[in-house]
RNA sequence: GGAGAGGUGGGUGAGUGGCUGAAACCAGUUCCCUGCUAAGGAACCGUACGUUUAUUCGUACCGAGGGUUCGAAUCCCUCCCUCUCCGCCA
């Protein structure tokens, strides 16, 4: 959510921001909104005042014995005006709530206009590609061949379309790639382990952009309108996480949190039908290391360039060329301000895939969860920035090191970092 | 799942219809005193929104949401959560 004020004084210019990344802000509709609620809001309070005026005076008239009968019919009129002005105000407020809720965060001046993917900019690349001798497999290919390590058929009869079930030495590929990501960043680059819920409830999903928006995009144990209040199936860890801190003051000295966590992912994928349909890179549920970290708003931008080094550092242990993307205002996602992508090259597509994606999301997410911190002595709590970046997707790594590991005979070589984790197997396959 | 007990400010914990936005204690902040990093004293010490701005004032919030009432932390209903016992179970 974005601070009132950028939605009351100069709200032209968060229009403008707004329309960067394609939204269109109905700045009338919204003033007007906010000039009823003002008067309204007044206008309630004025009565309660006045209603709690004559209530307190009725309590000492009849502690000093006095007739009260002739207060009791004075403000009994008050109630039903009061009650509709209350009636009337929540409406409103649930309006303006909604409308707010609906509107992304503004984009950095540093992001490039752009309305999608076509206008990201490329920051830097790492590694190169290497060159084969040989007719090359893709992933599913290489990993059918590999004792069926990759099975889509078990996964369809199982759970359907865009499930797999991944067996033998790929399954323990997969798990070796999260454990050392897990290791990596716990132990090197200072983040704590932290082990999540998978299902989470409506608050959460509210907390970090997930609802009331995008409910579609995640499954959902009922539906989430229903009385009772379904849990939903995490798209990410960023959500658990992040949501670690609705609600509560950090002390300064606590700050920065850094927390990071492996998990299954679940997502609907819907309105991607038709992308991605082949392999593990788009399924339903997949796996990954999430790192998050809460942070005093003037080091975010700071952080975000640690965060997304934190990230780069997984894939240049593994060896796999990638490239740094700045994000464009168009293809950036909900909360963000700012956004980097790491793509991974994957030379079966003889191109480079997202494999992790790095946004500061400033306080849009804090606001809407009311996480704070408290500085120096009895300061205010402010609200704290919070960040999140995949660090990494599990199955995109998978794929990434099958298809540029591969060998001529249809083994895969293991990254050297990944052999304590294998048993010390140094090839698949 | 069943039975019982609870959910109050950073913490402990009073408060069963008006004088309670909430006692007391602890923690914290500031100041005073004291020749030592001790002891003592005083004041302050929730959040949000609105209003005003030298200074204010108002409204809401005592797990959440409804209800009763002129008036609710206090009474009623629903839900959530915690604890104890039982059941079940990885």
């Amino acid at each position: 959510m974005l601070d009132p004020k950028y939605l009351r004084g100069d709200i032209q210019q968060t229009a403008e921001k707004l329309k960067r990344r394609g939204f269109e802000l109905d700045v009338n509709s919204f003033i007007e909104l906010e000039e009823k609620r003002k008067s309204l809001q007044v206008r309630t309070q004025e009565l309660q005042n006045e209603r709690n005026v004559r209530s307190k005076s009725i309590g000492k008239a009849k502690a000093s014995g006095e007739d009260i009968q002739p207060l009791l019919a004075e403000v009994g009129k008050l109630g039903d005006e009061l009650d509709s002005a209350k009636a009337e105000l929540s409406v409103l407020l649930d309006e303006i709530t909604a409308l707010s809720q609906s509107i992304p965060n503004l984009p950095d001046d540093s992001v490039p206009q752009g309305e999608d993917e076509a206008g990201n900019l490329e920051i830097s690349r790492w590694g190169t590609p290497r060159e084969f001798n040989f007719e090359i497999k893709d992933h599913v290919d290489l990993g059918a061949n590999l004792s069926k390590g990759v099975d889509f058929d078990a996964g369809a009869k199982l759970a359907g379309s865009r499930f797999v079930v991944m067996r033998g030495q790929v399954a323990r590929l997969n798990r070796a790639i999260a454990q050392f990501m897990l290791d990596l960043h716990t132990e090197e680059h200072g983040y704590e382990e932290t082990n999540v819920p998978l299902l989470v409830n409506q608050e959460s999903m509210t907390g970090t952009g997930q609802f009331p928006k995008f409910e579609g995009d995640s499954f959902h144990t009922k539906p989430a309108t229903e009385e009772g209040q379904g849990l939903s199936l995490i798209p990410t860890s960023e959500v658990p996480l992040t949501n670690i801190a609705r609600d509560e003051i950090y002390s300064i000295k606590d700050l920065p949190l850094k927390m990071t966590a492996f998990s299954p992912c679940f997502r609907s994928e819907a309105g991607s039908h038709g992308r991605d349909t082949r392999g593990l890179i788009r399924l339903h549920q997949f796996e990954k290391v999430e790192l998050v970290q809460l942070v005093e708003p003037t080091t975010s931008f700071d952080a975000l360039e640690e965060l997304t080094g934190h990230a780069e550092k997984v894939l240049q242990l593994l060896e796999l060329p990638y490239r740094k993307m700045l994000l464009c205002t168009g293809d950036m996602g909900f909360g963000a301000c700012k956004t980097y992508d790491l793509e991974v090259w994957l030379p079966a597509q003889d191109t480079y895939r997202e494999i992790s994606s790095c946004s500061n999301m400033l306080d849009f997410q804090a606001r809407r969860m009311q996480a704070r911190y408290r500085g120096a002595h009895g300061d205010k709590p402010e609200l704290l920035h919070t960040l999140n970046g995949s660090g990494l997707a599990v199955g995109r790594t998978l794929v990434a090191i099958l298809e540029n590991n591969q060998q001529a005979d249809g083994s895969v070589t293991v990254p050297e970092v990944l052999w304590p984790y294998m048993g010390g197997l140094e090839k698949i396959g």
